[in-house]
DNA sequence: CGACACGTTGATGTTAGTCAACTTTGGTGG
DNA sequence: CCACCAAAGTTGACTAACATCAACGTGTCG
């Protein structure tokens, strides 16, 4: 088992900060686990029994309607946090879309962990409420925003996202993307069908606004144009 | 200027559970105030300077769009915290929709206090995490659910919203609502203008699910056939 | 090389949005 | 107390946007 002393998120996952000796206590309650593209780690409806540390990957979470749609409520990518400590019952399933390496405790574990360890706790804090805003500005692109719209603010948000990678200090948004996301999965953050993202992407690429070289990579060509167009 | 020692909220809210010493400072660097009905406390965009305990009334959070259409991202009661502590910028406006009466802090003042009581900053990791939740639940509404089922699905939340009111430990949905928003308030809730929010509640009325007596208030008759719309 | 998943494109249908007229409600002042 | 008015809500006719259904590429991997 690798310790935290060689994670290569451990400078911006919330186990930052914390002394050499918490650091050790943690690694004693957590355990790596490797998790394959497309395979869930806890599902909708279940009993929070885990939290973990993303240290390689991509995840999604979701949740799906009764009658069969998917709705991707957040995406989780390095030195991000998984789960829901602090409560009985997962409010949606967390799956991953590539394959993924994690830090896992039981939620037991860590929930005790945390609360007596406030510095963590408030690396939490800090974390939630950004993923808090982030959810809430989501709200307004599946409420109000048309296609178009919530396609270019999507391109533009991973942009960014994807422009910030792993350890680099680079926070520069980069104008070419390899979407770790296919179309459907593209649909299902959007809150569209498959068809209607590929003909928005069709669109931008015939007005020259991006380039799509291959299925999964985006090339922004006139970021100005994209963001006059994400509404 | 009343004391945390006679706030009707204060075993709901945060400050539940400091001690008489620590509630001391917490009241020393509080101001009470009150917000008429309409009137805006902080908008979009700004500095994020205060934050607040809601002791009575309803407040929204909402965020515009470019072309002047309207999200609301959240609705807050009392008991409820208001604001972006550890954060500069508010992302979303916080308006009054009921005369309210508010305990305000500045930010700088209660995120040094938070940071010396852990106690306080779990209490307000444990809120974040709720309305994460919550807000990650409304995105499947807003991304999913068609007009109808987002009508059905927000009559009962607010009967679930609204039957636990205030001090009363009464955690039974309520079937009488007396709702605190007007039609384009609903509509700016769901992500749907007013006149489709407007006819889906002639349907179910018409359809004996629920009955109107009178603009904000809703009687739900048959809670069994409202849930079956809800998606 | 072929099969299959993934993606694109086109034709058509449905839902909710838009525009406009009309009705109800609740508050105000005569 | 009632009449009136503005604001809020309702209803109908029409339209636009996106979903649906279906056929047709394309690239990837055995």
């Amino acid at each position: 088992m690798r310790s935290c002393d060689v994670c290569v998120v451990r400078n911006r996952a919330i186990c930052a900060g914390l002394s050499p000796d918490e650091l050790d206590s943690l690694n004693r309650i957590g355990r790596h686990r490797n998790i394959a593209a497309g395979q869930a780690l806890i599902w909708e409806g279940d009993d929070a029994l885990l939290v973990a540390n993303v240290i390689e990957g991509v995840l999604k979470l979701s949740t799906g309607t009764r009658d069969g749609k998917e709705q991707i409520v957040g995406v989780v990518y390095p030195s991000d946090f998984i789960g829901r400590p602090f409560g009985q019952r997962s409010q949606h399933s967390v799956t991953a879309l590539t394959d993924a390496h994690l830090c896992v405790f039981s939620r037991n574990d860590f929930d005790s962990f945390a609360r007596e360890h406030p510095e963590l706790e408030h690396k939490l804090l800090q974390r939630t409420l950004d993923e808090l805003d982030r959810a809430r500005n989501w709200m307004v692109l599946l409420g109000r925003l048309s296609a178009a719209e919530r396609v270019a603010a999507f391109l533009l948000d991973m942009s960014e996202r994807l422009g910030n990678p792993a350890c680099e200090g680079n926070a520069a948004p980069h104008e070419s993307i390899e979407l770790p996301f296919g179309r459907q999965q593209i649909a299902d953050i959007l809150g569209l069908t498959i068809e209607t993202v590929s003909r928005q992407i069709a669109r931008f690429k015939a007005d020259g606004i991006i380039d799509a070289p291959s299925r999964r990579s985006i090339h922004i060509v006139d970021r100005a144009a994209l963001t006059a167009r994400a509404g």
